[in-house]
DNA sequence: CGCCGAGTTGAACTGAATCAAGAAACGTGG
DNA sequence: CCACGTTTCTTGATTCAGTTCAACTCGGCG
């Protein structure tokens, strides 16, 4: 709990009191690999902090699994948009790796935005970090072509291409997996 | 300004105090087409509402314009990466209508952010909505076809394609100009 | 009236997808 | 610990959607 709340401190730093409910309402999880963690169709209720591990979230188009997101090392892990809306989910959450996760519950999380100003502020800053990320990989993916794609994933991110099965990484370029297997053999 | 709270409260209702409050801080701003929000290099200050008009962000890529959003009625409008990081911006934000604004400094904001508990949650609100927007167009735009994008366009916003020039909206689909142009005399 | 920006149309080119087949790596049970 | 099946990755040949470059049309505005 200790690197949980280190992690949360990063963003904004908290009084003891908002730390103490909080304590008592992540609860740790582990799992193994290729369990999910949500199946489309299911409303997300969880937020889950990534301790330990690698997680994707994917989603089916023609037959296909569309990776668009990865989680690792101290990532906030959720189905956003069926958390926020409470709709089902049209993704999948399923880890790429054992993990250690903590999990807090929607319901729990209201309760807690209302109670304290601080926690409220935190979710804040954490959208606004999540925001920008978002905002920055949508401009790179437009208008790059896939070598490029590719280099900037290299620098930027590179855990993602040792820790990931090349298909999914391939689909979160949004490239096919035979064209990014033939510009990796360039490197 | 009536106007103006009505579509805040839309997000979330306010206290008289905190109306008061945000009423001393916006100011209204009426400016004409072609003109400048921000240019890039500059760190934006500043967020506004978006009362009346048409406003595009853009950036240039190799010489082109590339528009990656665009600001209607009642929409919040500012360089998103630059007002949270206040780091110069790299786009530009240019009118494409005259517009009636209301705006508010980032200093301000962070004054009833401290102040106010339920400004907070408005805020925290309102970025929900936005990341859930950008999220949306970001899975839309991977792999869907030049033809895909426009029907969809057509369909979830068709003021874009009315109140927009040709070759801004298409740089926001990400395709050319001519792709799009041929595309629209099919339908 | 003639210029200028915006949009259209045509032809050639190209990056990446697709289809198809084979090689490597992986892990599961005998 | 090896054999077999499955999944993951590579490589080749072909095809195609969309870009690029270039010329042309149209409508407004000084």
């Amino acid at each position: 709990m200790h690197h949980l709340f280190s992690q949360i401190e990063n963003y904004h730093p908290l009084s003891a009191a908002a730390k103490e409910a909080l304590q008592d309402c992540f609860k740790k999880i582990t799992l193994s690999k290729n369990e999910s963690l949500l199946n489309e169709g299911q409303v997300c209720k969880q937020l889950y902090f990534l301790e330990k591990g690698a997680i994707r979230g994917f989603y089916n188009l023609d037959g296909k699994e569309i990776t668009h997101w990865f989680g690792f090392e101290n990532d906030f892990v959720t189905s956003f948009h069926s958390f926020i809306t409470g709709d089902p989910a049209v993704e999948n959450i399923q880890l790429l790796e054992g993990c250690v996760l903590w999990s807090i519950s929607k319901e729990q999380l209201t309760q807690l935005l209302d109670q304290f100003h601080e926690i409220e502020r935190l979710v804040r800053i954490v959208y606004e970090k999540y925001y920008i990320r978002l905002e920055e990989r949508f401009v790179n993916a437009q208008f790059k072509t896939a070598k490029e794609l590719y280099e900037n994933l290299l620098e930027q991110t590179p855990h993602i291409l040792e820790r990931v099965p090349l298909g999914a990484v391939a689909s979160y370029l949004g490239i096919s997996q035979e064209t990014l297997s033939r510009i990796r053999s360039q490197f």
